[in-house]
DNA sequence: CGGCATCCGCATAGATACTG
DNA sequence: CAGTATCTATGCGGATGCCG
């Protein structure tokens, strides 16, 4: 390699949230994953049972959400209660454990969706510079 | 359909979060997207170049990085700056909105790295309670 | 150095059908 | 209702090579 190397002296991070084989990057995947995120926001409001979430979130298919929500449930996000009667009836809901990670979730969607006109507009002059 | 629909009541979302068609669902995954969201914790404390950001960010590939790279700066969360020195030199730096973004995200992968150990636990406990 | 273009395989999303 | 089972194919993401 003729080419010079970096200047500045980089800092190596305390935390292994940047390290390749960490489990938290499994974890933190888990938790801001297409899916996973918008169910941890929903039920920082109110438990809902698995039909109710996959008609509030448009576009989920069935096998995805319950995909999402047994990671959730595993990590011990989630809590999955089933009521034995006829027809059967599971309500989901957060653990207090996954409260607080759906709280910051929440501060972040909540921005986005703030801020989502901005957004696009910054799109489309990116767009236009490359055009 | 000879089963009963749900017996509760469903707020519709007044945001449109959760619609499948909106594109808050799109700068959200830019947002929560593995390396993106790396990516912003990191340029919170200080601006990187691109050789830096793939040396710390362990297991990313030039290609994805510069991927994520693109996406946020055209999102506007990200700032480039190109140095016409040879050999050239490109500072990442974040905007002031993409600093609003990434806060909460810090916040996030705090609490995920606090407490990796809880999650490993609980996990475990899963699994032994399936075999 | 900081990319972009290309190729490619495996994962995994998603649609559909079926079950307790 | 609340899922699983099965199948397909899209596309993510890695590897490589070239260029300003």
């Amino acid at each position: 390699m003729p080419w010079p190397k970096s200047t500045k002296t980089v800092r190596i991070r305390k935390g292994n949230l940047y390290a390749a084989d960490c489990p938290t990057r499994d974890v933190l995947d888990d938790v801001t994953s297409r899916w996973g995120s918008l169910v941890l926001v929903l039920l920082l409001e109110s438990s809902y049972r698995f039909s109710e979430l996959a008609y509030l979130i448009g576009g989920v298919s069935e096998k995805m959400l319950a995909q999402a929500l047994r990671v959730l449930e595993a990590d011990g996000f989630v809590l999955r209660t089933v009521h034995a009667t006829k027809p059967p009836k599971v309500e989901y809901s957060l653990t207090p454990f996954g409260r607080e990670v759906a709280e910051p979730m929440k501060v972040l969607t909540e921005f986005v969706q703030k801020n989502v006109g901005k957004v696009m507009a910054h799109r489309e002059r990116s767009k236009a510079r490359v055009a």
